[in-house]
DNA sequence: AATTGTGAATTGATTCACAGCT
DNA sequence: AGCTGTGAATCAATTCACAATT
């Protein structure tokens, strides 16, 4: 699988193209168009075919696309089969509020642990089920459970620590709340969701 | 100033200056070069400067930027100098944590109010200042304060009836929560941040 | 001497156009 | 006949290289 030179947004796309076939796996569709798929998805079909053929050739000419065939081989591309342990770090405001949001396990991923500094604050995790620790257990907690993937939602200033830590005792991805640009291996990932960067955005195109 | 052909990233990148540059007026420095910002916003000085030139020339050669000369017309271009009222649709999950979420506070955007189909729900927004209305006064409410931006946080089965209505109202720009493709004319602007789909792309740089 | 501003070159992603299967 | 797979063409963004300016 060459997991290197395949576009970024196609592997976004990927996760998108499976959750189109979702929505078609319930109407009971054997098998879908490129062009079909791709209109559910929001793309062009030519785009589809492309990003699919990064990975091989999973098509019929004249007929399209197995329906179950497709999903099984986006789950496999996307590393979505085998179930991976999320940690979260960082649990004040907003790490507290992803805690609770069950959007994460709709979609395969649970968040087994969380860190912080003060794990005991008030009110903070009311609701939510998971553990929180505190942040000097992190490391061991990783290398226990073979932890591979985190979501950090700390203050930027301490971002770049925790992030060192993680690495170093063995994480692979990031998805990073905090607002810094952070240094990493290159066999580390970080994908970065800054909210106020997103509205500040928006404003520049009201006029 | 031109709003077309200037690439998305660039603006996004405007931000990441923005931010860059409040820490070296921290310290105090009249003029920098697109040499150092680059470098603390993580690019290549020649695209900083290609991208402000989108907008004019700012510079001084031989010496580099004025630091508040820079971040006026930061400001200017993003729009961050005049006030934006925002509010929230869909005070779940999800949107409770971002009611409480103080990081827009920071950069300058402020939630001034949240609608729902169920305002009264328990414990929702224990701990936030901001009012939640029924949602079928969302349509009054955003033109009698002139509301232009709008965060939606509903299931993605409501979404695109949500965004029909805010558009309807007068809403110009959209920060969509909800993981699903909306429809909009193409005078309004939606930015999509869809957090299971960032976990979903993260497991695939997992080998 | 230092540093911007910018056309030209390059690199990257998308779309086209059609050959190749079923 | 219908639809995939893909090299070639196009479009977009980044980087280079250097002339222009202080």
């Amino acid at each position: 699988m060459p997991k290197v030179e395949v576009p970024r947004k196609s592997i976004y796309r990927l996760s998108i193209y499976q959750r189109s076939r979702l929505k078609l796996i319930e109407n009971n569709v054997e098998t879908v168009s490129s062009e079909a798929l791709a209109s559910a998805a929001g793309v062009k079909s030519t785009q589809l075919r492309k990003d699919l053929t990064y990975f091989g050739q999973f098509g019929t000419r004249g007929l399209g696309y197995n329906v179950k065939a497709l999903s099984r081989v986006l789950n496999d591309v996307l590393g979505t089969t085998s179930y991976q342990p999320v940690i979260l770090v960082g649990v004040g405001n907003l790490g507290s509020a992803l805690l609770r949001y069950k959007g994460f396990n709709k979609e395969g991923f649970e968040i087994t642990a969380a860190f912080d500094l003060a794990p005991t604050r008030e009110r903070r995790t009311e609701g939510a089920r998971v553990p929180v620790y505190s942040a000097n257990t992190m490391a061991d907690f990783i290398r226990n459970h073979q932890v591979r993937m985190a979501i950090i939602a700390v203050p930027s200033e301490a971002a770049q620590n925790v992030v060192n830590e993680l690495v170093e005792a063995g994480v692979q991805a990031i998805l990073n709340f905090s607002p810094t640009v952070l240094q990493v291996p290159e066999n580390v990932t970080v994908n970065n969701v800054d909210l106020a960067l997103e509205l500040e955005n928006l404003s520049y195109f009201i006029r």
